[in-house]
DNA sequence: CGTATCCTTGAACCATGTCAAGCAATGTGG
DNA sequence: CCACATTGCTTGACATGGTTCAAGGATACG
């Protein structure tokens, strides 16, 4: 299992050593769905790496609403955010599918940052990444409609995560957690999607979302 | 001049050598109000030093909308985003109040990067920093009504900024500013700034705001 | 196979955006 | 230093996108 994680861009410039050093298998372990992987306000003593499964990583916002931030899957890393920063968490963790979680705890990161300067560059480029990404985000959700914004979100959803051969998007939200991710209620979701279908954009079948015209979304979300 | 960047803490792990192969005096220049820093889209050779005055960073979105993202001051550094994740730049970058600029270019940056590992850190904390409060802004954008967003960014504004003997913040911004911060439409900034002189939460005198009422800003802004 | 969660739809309401028009302030060039 | 142009500010009237509430149906899961 370590062995694979070197092709991972995050840990690349790590050697054997290094790599054994940061991640012991012990420190692997197995999530179900539902779960969650840390809490936000607690103090950070480590970060995840994630081997396998989805992890929704969400905000809780004013009156315990949830704001999505993003999802990682294989090869991302979580919370390293805030042992980064210093700070107390900032977002909650959630598995959205079952997942392996590898801790690195915060001493073998800084270790590592002091010993390996293209690691702390490589580091310091996913988290300018991230940064931009999340900048153009709020541009997004400052001026656009929700309409637009939940084509965007779709079409985010198929370059992340990708389609299977049916064009079904292979990740799968419930409504709420759509919505959660626009930043709008529930029942707006649910009536764009049934106009979107209407439109033969999209197919459904519960939560599975199946792209009929990417063109269109595309031009919806105006890309 | 730049004896005294060391002090401010992004640089507070460089050697007085380090500094001066960093900063040379020759490319700190004066830029008046209204100057184009950077521009978006254009590839980033280098990013800067804020010396003195205030320089407002946006995205340009749909339509040519700005989004205004923050504003820096003296201390602080724009541009480096984009520096470090290595794609293009993807604010601009505009004077708003008359500044000195010390430009620094990637290779130097980069160079330290490899050489300071504590530097490298204290970079990566910053990058962390500015990423969360992205986070904190995307929620509060996505599920706070404009009234609430328009106190809290009075909040911001007086928290980073600060407030003369008089109580005014240290900032003017036009309506329409205030608007491209808080993701509205100027007549909305108008008439929401025009509700909060008649609760007597603050006095306008043109571009200038007093805050009158912090803490009853401070619970519509429910912070 | 029953309970909890999720989904859907309708109707009413309201916060916010848009458009239009006039005024104030600020800046510029002769 | 004035006159004109530009930019910013304000207000009213109106349109509407989106939220909220409510109630019933469907689906998933132990």
């Amino acid at each position: 299992m370590i062995s694979g994680l070197k092709q991972y861009s995050i840990f690349k410039s790590l050697t054997d050593y290094e790599l054994e050093e940061l991640i012991f298998e012990d420190n692997c372990n197995s999530y179900k769905k539902g779960q969650i992987v840390y809490h936000e306000g607690n103090r950070a003593r480590g970060f995840y790496f994630v081997n396998s499964g989805i992890i929704k990583v969400f905000k809780t916002g004013f009156e315990g609403k949830e704001q999505i931030i993003r999802f990682a899957k294989a090869g991302d890393i979580i919370g390293y955010r805030s042992v980064l920063s210093g700070e107390n968490v900032c977002t909650s963790a959630k598995v959205n599918e079952d997942a392996v979680l590898c801790f690195i705890n915060s001493e073998s990161l800084f270790f590592l940052l002091k010993h390996n300067s293209q690691f702390a560059i490589d580091l310091l480029k996913l988290v300018s990444n991230e940064l931009g990404e999340a900048n153009v985000f709020i541009t997004e959700i400052a001026q656009k409609t929700v309409k637009e914004r939940l084509a965007e979100t779709i079409l985010y959803l198929k370059s992340s995560f990708g389609i299977d051969n049916e064009n079904y998007l292979n990740i799968n939200l419930t409504r709420e957690e759509l919505a959660n991710i626009i930043g709008t209620a529930t029942e707006s979701v649910i009536r764009l999607l049934s106009d979107f279908k209407n439109e033969n954009l999209i197919e459904i079948k519960g939560r599975k979302i199946k792209l009929l015209n990417v063109t269109a979304l595309q031009k919806i979300a105006s890309i």
